[in-house]
Formats: C-alpha cells, structure tokens, sequence
DNA sequence: AAAGCCTTGTACCGATCAGTACAATGTTGT
DNA sequence: ACAACATTGTACTGATCGGTACAAGGCTTT
C-alpha cells in the first residue's frame, strides 16, 4: 500500500502549491511560504519532491493539464454539442479564474524568463486549448480558417480578461469580456450551422 | 547645472531598467541584475533611486506612463480622426510590445502579490487607456456603451494577445489577434459614423 | 588651487534563499 | 515483536538577497 499513500499525498499537497505559485508566481514562491501553504514541512517537500521547487511546479502543471483536458477539453473535442460545449467551457473557466480574480499560472510562467524552463508544457497548454476549440467550432460547420482564429482569439481574449480584472480589482469587466467572447463564437456556430 | 545632470542620469537609467523588471519581474530582477542592466554600481543606483528597488520600479511606471500619455492616449483623446488614431494606436501598441515578444510590464504586475504595492498606478494605466480609446470612439459616433465595452475589449485583448504570444513563442499570432481587434473598432465607427 | 558637492566602487550587514543531512518518529509487512 | 521502510522536524550549508556605510575620486564653482 505504500506507493499508493506516497502517491496519495503528493497529489493532495498539489491545490495549496498551485495556489502558492498562482499568487507569488514561481520564483516569488519560496519554500517556506510553500512549506506554510501545504502545512508540511520542508523535509516532507522535499520527500515527495526531490527535485524541489522545479519538480513542485511540473507536478503542479500536469495536475492543471489533467484538470483542463477532462474539464475543458474532452467535452470540446468528443461532445456531441458544439454551442454547448462552448457555454460550457466559458462557464468552467469563468468559474475556475474565479472571474479573473484567480491568476492563470501557466499564461504567468510564460511572460518571464524564470519560466522559460517550462515553455514546452507552456506552449503545449496553449496550443492544445486552442484546437480543441477550433475542433469543436469545426463540428459546428465553422470553416477551418476562421474556427482556428475565432479559438485563438477566445482563448487570448479569456487571458486578456483575467489580467484586466486582475489589474483593475474588477470581476465585472472579466464577466462582461467573457460574455462577448462567447456570444461571438456562438454567433459564428450559428451562423454556419 | 548639476541638478540637470542628476535628472538625465536618473532618466538615462530607465529603459535599461524597465527591460531588466520586463524581464524577470519585480521580484526576480535582483539588485545585481539591475546593476548589470544599467551598468551602474550598486552605489549609483542607491544615489539615483533612495527607495531602492521599489522607487526604481516607481520611477519606470512612471516613464511607461508619460510615454502612453503622449504616444497614445493624447492621440486618442485629442486626434481630430478617430479612425486614424485608433490604427495609430494598434500600430504603435504592436512596435512597443514588439508583437508580443515583449511583455507588459503594469499588466505582470497586476498579476502577482508583488506588485501590490503598485495597484495604484497599475489600475489608473489601464483605467486611462480604456477611457481614452472609449473617448475616442465616442467622437466617431459610437454610442457611448458600446463604445466603453469595445475598448475594454480592445485593451483586455490586446493584454490577452501578449500572453498567448509569449506563451506560443509566435509574434504571428499576436498580429493576427490585434488586426482582429482593430477591425472590429473601425468597424463599429464606420457602421455608426 | 581649494572647497564643496556629486558620483561611484567596495566592503559589509542581517535576513532569507534553495537545498542537504540526518536523527527521530511513525507505519507497514511479517 | 521485529525489521524494513516511509515520513517528518530540525539544524545546517553556501549563496544570494536588499540595503547601508563610507572612503576615494571627479567635477564645478569660487
């Protein structure tokens, strides 16, 4: 039963690290302040983590990356839908950035140099969002061109809006952005299908 | 004379700063990087800039905030063409940030607890900048709540278009994203002009 | 030249950084 | 109960952090 506990617990630690990176960012996250947001101790860290903070946010990124491809992804790739697939991911991801107030840790890692380590995982979460959203405005008789810039401007326009509402204190703006994104892409769906 | 020398050497620091805080961010740029950057000692940088690390962040949000000021906000509020300034803008906006390769120093620092300190000035940059581009499209006739909502869409998208080209590594994507977001202004001022 | 101020490099401060070592304490399997 | 192993707290490392002190040098003004 051991691997499974060992498995267990650093899994469980993952929330409160996410949740440190998200409001300190990588390097501004130190190990005590990690060590604090867990509630274990460095040594424990360090057990489950051997290669320190590095380790933590890869961990912490996989984690993101699974949440999104069942919550985000899956449905816009395999749901039957499309205009609700697509209310639905707005309503996931309006809920899950807390309406902007809550940062997105992989669009921050990419805008400075100390994340530059984990651009792959970066890019892959970017580029994996946006054709998934394309796949699915496609389903919904959306021409290929303008389905892949419609995906690439929603899910530009979703980050656009967590660091406006972040920088003005303001859920409404983030609300009402969101709100024209997914009424333009609907429109496209319903103007094509 | 003196007093003048002091001013330009102070000013003359800056740009080599701000990239040093675009860079790596509030936190990660270290007073060593920053000597580095400026190539001034430890010493002069502690003569120009008092308060240290944060004064000289200060001092850079201040010059970001002249330069929008007269480059893009006053084109916006004063320009007799309101479809002429709001391409001036998008251009200008697309040679500053470099098509996305180059991030936003206020918007990174609305994203992390770092730059708390600083959501003054960070919430009034984009404030203006919103209430500038409404302005505006205003004068082109757009009906004063469509015109507040394209431009904090445009601002917002404009955020979203660096994250996800530094993210994607691709200044095409940013080009893409921000003609989209131009088209869609001129379009609303032809439509209503 | 001499006095005064500005500028700069260097040495130093305590605090904190990420990371390691390890002994003490569980917990599990037999 | 006992042995093997997983987990944890604590103490430590050298490096680097932001910031200070200050003396040496340069410039300007008289």
């Amino acid at each position: 039963m051991s691997s499974k506990r060992i498995l267990t617990d650093r899994e469980s630690a993952l929330p409160a690290l996410a949740e440190a990176f998200r409001e300190h960012g990588f390097e501004g996250a130190s190990l005590a302040s990690l060590s604090k947001a867990t509630g274990l101790g460095k040594g424990s860290l360090y057990n489950f983590f051997p290669g320190g903070k590095e380790e933590m946010m890869e961990a912490v990124l996989e984690n993101i990356d699974g949440w999104f491809a069942k919550a985000i992804f899956a449905p816009l790739e395999h749901g039957p839908d499309p205009a609700a697939a697509v209310t639905a991911m707005f309503d996931d991801v309006t809920a899950y950035f807390r309406s902007g107030q809550r940062v997105c840790v992989v669009g921050c890692l990419g805008l400075n140099a100390a994340g530059e380590t984990f651009s792959g995982k970066v890019k892959a979460y970017f580029a994996r969002w946006i054709s998934s959203l394309a796949h699915c405005l496609e389903v919904g008789k959306v021409p290929p061109g303008l389905a892949l810039e419609l995906a690439e401007e929603a899910v530009s326009g979703i980050q656009g809006a967590i660091v406006l509402a972040r920088a003005l204190g303001d859920e409404a703006s983030f609300q009402r952005i969101v709100h024209r994104l997914r009424s333009s892409l609907l429109d496209a769906i319903d103007r094509h299908g």
